[in-house]
DNA sequence: CCTGACAAAAGTGTCGACACTTTGAGGATT
DNA sequence: AATCCTCAAAGTGTCGACACTTTTGTCAGG
């Protein structure tokens, strides 16, 4: 119902949690996400939770829920670790995007309602003008772009589905952006690319929607693919 | 590497859990996907804890990974309720295993072993006897069905798609099997159908294999939808 | 100098107890 | 009789302590 108010940005679990451990898990995911709790390294349960003033109960917890979204791995009695960033993770993540947003896109145009395609046209209208405005700030494809595909996740309807892009995910991803530093000067294309997607959900096409999003998330990866090689 | 140490039907996460709250995970999983533990009761922490003669602590930590799974969900303060199926998540179920899964169809004629697919000829023409023999005994959906997935999905190579199809998937779905009832008439059909998949793979048609894979999948739906509806 | 045994230190796994929240039964008021 | 209040009972959230495992650092023997 109330799809506006999961800030895509501020994707906490709950708008604002109740128990100490949903607060904590919330904190360790942003500074996991951010690289302020370096990938790769060794996490010490009695040194984090003294950190943040928690018994190592909560932290176990918290740590737990970290584990199930593929932030941390455990090994029994040898501890966590955050999980270490790879180039072929990268582009396993791209094949399961591709994989369920299409899908998702397929399920939006039959799905959205017509107010949230106007919405989704709005939005999409504020993108390209701050695209011409800062030329292509390096804000689109970092924000604008998750936003976008937030909203045709949302609009698929399917629980499942949102479940798993918008919890297990869209952290990952998010991480990669973060730490790998992922700018491009693919903005114009990129709005482009929604455009065409849009206006096929526009149509209710749903075999055209999710060609184009597939089409869109490939060419984005081979983007990616481009600019790591470069390194 | 050791991909034949992961029997389908014995999927517990590790061959051995070591630690005691693995162990109990386990069970209860196993508990809750066979209808033992009803869908849709409450959980209790004390008494489930009393059960299994261990700490609630080990027990919460269970229960925190069944929740990453979807198998319970969890309000803060009022306890933890056993996931209640419905016709409509079983849907939605099934549209992102079409999606998934036709992904993994498709990496795995890329990435499959020669020997990984000899394997899998082996296991499909085992079935063909198996249907002849019992005269599509239920044992094809139930549990064939699941091992010739489960095998192309590790074919893919894809590890994220591996862990969303294997850990989060596939369980729930078993436990719509279980507690749906939910054998078919369709066995053989199914069997062809998997023969055309197979010959996509092993002539290497990614683009094949994908389609053949979501016409099968979306195929088994209809038939769930058929059999619900009789109801 | 290297290697391997052994003990101390640190870390993880498990437990029982306490604090706070919700539930529910019983009684007082209208 | 119905509604609201109160308070005990049950349940969840959090904590600190103990047991067992792994790591570390030291020393003896080669």
């Amino acid at each position: 119902m109330d799809i506006m108010r999961n800030l895509p940005a501020t994707n906490s679990t709950k708008s604002v949690s109740i128990t100490l451990t949903d607060r904590l898990f919330d904190t360790l995911q942003k500074a996991i996400v951010e690289g302020e709790i370096p990938s790769g390294s060794k996490i010490s349960e009695p040194e984090l939770a003294r950190q943040h003033s928690v018994s190592r109960g909560s932290l176990r917890e918290a740590i737990g829920r970290l584990e199930a979204r593929k932030l941390v791995e455990r090994k029994p009695n040898l501890g966590a670790r955050v999980v270490t960033l790879s180039y072929e993770q990268l582009i396993e993540i791209y094949q399961v995007r591709e994989a369920l947003e299409g899908m998702a896109a397929r399920l939006a145009a039959q799905n959205m309602s017509e107010t949230e395609i106007e919405e989704l046209q709005a939005l999409l209208e504020k993108h390209g003008h701050e695209i011409e405005e800062q030329h292509g700030q390096a804000y689109f494809q970092k924000q604008g772009d998750l936003d976008f595909h937030y909203r045709i996740v949302q609009g698929s309807k399917n629980q499942q589905l949102i479940g798993l892009l918008c919890n297990d995910l869209y952290h990952l991803l998010r991480m990669y952006r973060f730490q790998f530093g992922m700018r491009s000067k693919r903005s114009q294309q990129a709005y482009d690319e929604h455009h065409y997607l849009l206006n096929a959900i526009v149509s209710r096409d749903p075999e055209m929607a999710e060609l184009l999003m597939r089409q869109h998330i490939r060419s984005s990866r081979r983007n990616v693919e481009r600019m790591l090689l470069e390194n």
